[in-house]
DNA sequence: TTATAAATGGAAATAATTTCTGTTTAGAGG
DNA sequence: CCTCTAAACAGAAATTATTTCCATTTATAA
């Protein structure tokens, strides 16, 4: 939590009663959360707060290296917590299709610069979706019996 | 053009003048292309047509895998052909940012089911973008003198 | 404590996307 | 060639997502 807090601060970002409440919402949630969703959410636990605020925030945040934006066939926007790494080494994230947990993939065979069938690559997205130990456990276990 | 056509004909949709100059417009920018300026480009070629049918059309032909939509980090909406593939192997798509060639990438290390760091593997996702072999003579090209 | 740049709330504007309705048309079957 | 029918169409309107704006408040550095 505190840790969060310092990226913030590290990034010259004010630590807000609002900013706190959400990142206290992921923290609690979990998962990979849209900004409407937030916004609900926002409005059970601190009351009143305007969704332009959401956005404003879950932007903000991800230039922090706080949160990092889902990547989705369909291009919802939907936004989860960097995964703990300390290293700020390259990675890609794996994301818990039913809880939302994130976890770090750190063995990617892609690099800037590097050419592939004819192409030099300049940037590139890599998002895996799948169940986390937990999950797949409960629905495994589920449909077994 | 004619094996496009046939794609749509194999998933049981119509040829009409209006998909047809959809795929004509994507043949001749050779890029990817926003709902937007498609509709902007069809009232310049082939006069009035509504953006909902755009849109429409785009997802038919995305159903019928002529077109793909690409995977940005902001989740713009954008569309592509897809590279020409006989077989129908697994593969994703590697995209030209400067000029929207699409070219495909069959190498890929991840498989539905596979397990990688605690997570069972449900979907992934993965597009490299780069600058096409012609696109990079350019840009070199000019820098260089 | 105070000054100030940043953050906030909320209204309103804008843009993107979908739904709906009535009309037209591609193409199968004669 | 016709005729019929499901699919495709145009365009208006509704809905939803996102951004902009501005006056007010607040976190924090000095």
């Amino acid at each position: 939590m505190e840790e969060l807090f310092e990226k913030l601060r590290a990034a010259g970002c004010k630590v807000t009663p609002r900013r706190k409440a959400i990142i206290d919402l992921f923290l609690k949630k979990g998962g990979a959360l849209s900004p409407q969703e937030v916004h609900g959410f926002l409005k059970e636990t601190i009351g009143q707060c305007g969704l332009p605020g959401v956005y404003r925030n879950l932007e903000t945040m991800t230039g922090c290296g706080i949160l990092f934006r889902i990547v989705t066939f369909g291009g919802e926007r939907r936004y989860a917590l960097c995964g703990v790494d300390k290293t700020e080494e390259h990675h890609h994230h794996i994301v818990c299709v039913s809880c939302g947990k994130v976890g770090n993939i750190t063995n990617c065979h892609y690099r800037e610069g590097m050419n592939i069938d004819g192409f030099r690559i300049v940037s590139h997205l890599v998002q895996l979706n799948g169940l986390c130990e937990s999950c797949v456990t409960k629905k495994t276990g589920e449909s077994r019996k």
